[in-house]
DNA sequence: GCTGGCACTCATGCTTGGTGAGTGCCAATT
DNA sequence: AATTGGCACTCACCAAGCATGAGTGCCAGC
C-alpha cells in the first residue's frame, strides 16, 4: 500500500472540500483528479485515511471530510504556498502606498486583507514594547494640568493628562518643567520602552528637589504606559464575510462573533505569533484555545520595520479554508507593511 | 368607531410582538390585555390599522406584525420612556465612572450601551469640529522632521508627522521653531476649529520670513485636521448580537454588517444626530437612507461636554426593537457620559 | 357600533415512499 | 499483496400528501 498514493487522496479531498464544501466521496474524487487507480481503491485509502483520524464521514452514506489533523498535515506536508496574482501584487502596494500616517497604515491593512481573503482580518498597532522611545514631551494646559506625550519609533504616539496639583503658569512651574523634560528625555530617548522604565526609576536622585513629586508622578504615569501597555490595539475588518461562510461553523455564527470581539483574545493569539519569527502561522481548529474559535482557523504573520517584529496581523476563518491562498496572502501583505514601515 | 381603541390595539400589537416576535392575531390579543371588547371588535380595528398601513399580514391566516409607519406612531405617540432600574443606574455610573482617559471612556461606552441593549451599540469619538483648541505643540524629531501635536478641549489629541525640508537642530531653527509655537497658539487657542483654521491663515504677514514656508506647511498640516475632520472616528460593540435577532431580517445579517463596517456611513448616521439637539431620536427602517440598514432602527442621541454637543451614540438593530428601554437606555448613558465629559 | 357564529384560507408540521450517493466487503484478477 | 469490479446495504434528502389549527372576513342579530 503506497503511502504516496494515500496522501495525494488526503490533497484531493481537502482540495474538493474547501471548493465544494460537501463531503467528497470515492466517484467524485476519480472524476476530477487523474488519481490511475479505481474507486474501489480510493476507498480502501480513505478507509485507511480514517483509521488514522485525518478524514470522517458526517454520516454513513456521505463522502469524507478532513479532520483538523487533516487540515494540519496538508498544511505542513501536502501545500506549497500559491503565488499572488499580478494584480493582487499590484492592488497591494498602490493601496498602500498610499497611506498617510500610522492609523491609515492600519487601516488600509486590515480592509486590505479582508478583501483579498475574503475573511475577517485583524491588524494588531505596532507594539509598545517592542518599540523604542523617540521622544517624550511635557506640554502644560490650562491650570495644573499637565500633558505627557510619548512618541515611539513606530510613529505611535501616546498621551496621558496629569493632575499635578501645581500652578504650572508660574515662572518657577516653567523652568523646571523645561529641565525636567530634557532631563526625562536624556533617560529614555533611544530606549527600548521596557528599559526607558528602568530609566526614569534611576533619575530622582539627579533631579531639583523641589521637582521630585511632579517626575514621580510623570514617572509612574509614564511607566504604566510603557510597561503595562494596556492600550495595545488591534482593529477588524470583514465580519460580513464570516455571514457568507456561515454554513461552516457547527452552531452559529455568534460565539465566533463574541470572542473577536474580546480584543484582549485577538491580542494574546497575534501576541504569541510575534514570536516565531515573520513566518506565516497556521493555527487549526481546536489547536485553538478559545472557545469561541476551536471551529476557527487563523492564518497569522509578524510584522514590523527592520529586523525586530513589533506586532502581528492575521486572518480568521472557517477551517474549511483555502489555506496556500490565504497563506499566501498574509505573507504578501505582511512583508509589504513591514516594508512601508521601515522607510 | 374609537380612534383611542384602536391606537390601544396598535400599541398592543407593537408590545406582543416585540416580545414574542411572532405575527400576534386577535385572540392572543385579549389573553393579553384588557381590552374590554371582543376579538370580532378588535379584528375589525385591525382590518381599519391595516386598511392605513400601520400593520400587515405576512400571509393570509397569521396575525399582524406593524410596519415601519406603525412603530413610528408607536414611537412618538405611544409610548412612554421606560425608566431605567436601579441596578442599571448603578451599573451606568459604576462603570463610566472608573474610566482613566477619554479612549477609556469611548470603550466602556460603547460595550456599556451594547450590553444594556443587547443590541449593537455605536459611538463617535468627540468630533472636532465642534470643540476648540487647547494647545498646539511643535515638536522636532530626529532630522528635518517635526510633530505637530493639537490638543482639543475635549481632551482629545490629533497628531501628523511633518517632513520640513530642513535641519531642525540648528539652533536657528531652535529658535523660530520656538516664536512659531507661541505664534500659531495665540492664533488658535480657545477658538473653535473652524474659527482657528481662519485665525492660521492671517498669521503669514506678522512672522520672521524665513519662518514663513515652514508656517505655510505647519498651516496646512492643522487646516488638514480641523477642516476636514478626516479623523472622526467611530467605534462599535456588540455585532454579536446581531446574530441573536437574526430571524428579524429578510435576507440575512449580511448586508447589516458590511454598512457597520463602513464606518463612513456610521459617522454620517450619528453626525445628523448632532444637529437635533440631545434628545434620542429614533430612525425606522426604511426611513434610513442606507441600503444595509433598510431593515433596522436606530436610536441615537448627541452626547458631549457642556451645552454644546460634541458627538453622537446609540444603538442598532432590528425594526422590531423595544423601543421604550432601548430610548431609556440610550438616553440615560448619553447623559452620563456628558457629565463624565463635562468635569 | 358591538358581538357571536361560521365558512374559508393557508402556513406549518408530520408521515411516507422514492431516489441516489456513497460505503464496506468479497471474490476475482494481476 | 495490491488492485479491481461487483453487489448488497445504509441513510440523508426531497417531494407529495395529509391533517391541523390559528387566524381571518363577513354577516346577521343585539
Amino acid at each position: 500500500m503506497s503511502d504516496d498514493r494515500r496522501l495525494a487522496v488526503l490533497r484531493a479531498i481537502v482540495q474538493d472540500y474547501v471548493e465544494t464544501s460537501e463531503p467528497v466521496g470515492s466517484k467524485a474524487l476519480l472524476e476530477r483528479h487523474q488519481l490511475g487507480v479505481s474507486a474501489a481503491t480510493v476507498r480502501n485509502d480513505m478507509a485507511a485515511l480514517e483509521e488514522e483520524g485525518l478524514i470522517v464521514a458526517p454520516h454513513t452514506s456521505a463522502g469524507r471530510i478532513p479532520t483538523d489533523a487533516g487540515y494540519r498535515l496538508f498544511v505542513d506536508r501536502l501545500s506549497g504556498v500559491k503565488p499572488l496574482s499580478g494584480a493582487e501584487r499590484r492592488a497591494i502596494s498602490s493601496l498602500l502606498d498610499g497611506a498617510i500616517d500610522l492609523d491609515d497604515v492600519v487601516d488600509r491593512t486590515v480592509r486590505l486583507l479582508a478583501s483579498l481573503t475574503r475573511q475577517v482580518a485583524v491588524v494588531q498597532y505596532p507594539s509598545l514594547t517592542r518599540s523604542s522611545v523617540r521622544h517624550i514631551e511635557l506640554v502644560p494646559l490650562g491650570g495644573s494640568r499637565l500633558l505627557v506625550v510619548l512618541i515611539t519609533t513606530t510613529g505611535r504616539v501616546e498621551q496621558r493628562i496629569l493632575e499635578t496639583g501645581m500652578d504650572l503658569a508660574e515662572p518657577a512651574s516653567e523652568r523646571m518643567l523645561a529641565s525636567l523634560r530634557s532631563d526625562v528625555n536624556g533617560a529614555t530617548v533611544g530606549k527600548t520602552l521596557a528599559d526607558a522604565a528602568g530609566g526614569l526609576g534611576e533619575l530622582p536622585g539627579q533631579v531639583d528637589p523641589a521637582a521630585r513629586g511632579l517626575l514621580a508622578a510623570i514617572a509612574a504615569e509614564l511607566t504604566e504606559v510603557l510597561v503595562e501597555q494596556r492600550e495595545e490595539r488591534v482593529v477588524m475588518a470583514g465580519t460580513s464575510h464570516l455571514v457568507r461562510s456561515g454554513e461552516d461553523f457547527p452552531s452559529s455564527i455568534g460565539p465566533v462573533l463574541e470572542a473577536l470581539e474580546e480584543h484582549v483574545v485577538l491580542l494574546k493569539l497575534l501576541g504569541s505569533v510575534t514570536e516565531q519569527g515573520d513566518a506565516v502561522a497556521v493555527r487549526i481548529g481546536a489547536e485553538n484555545p478559545y472557545a469561541g474559535l476551536q471551529s476557527t482557523s487563523l492564518v497569522t504573520s509578524g510584522y514590523g520595520s527592520g529586523s525586530d517584529l513589533v506586532a502581528g496581523l492575521g486572518v480568521v476563518g472557517p477551517t474549511r479554508m483555502d489555506y496556500p491562498t490565504t497563506m499566501a496572502a498574509v505573507r504578501a501583505v505582511a512583508t509589504y507593511v513591514s516594508r512601508i514601515l521601515t522607510d
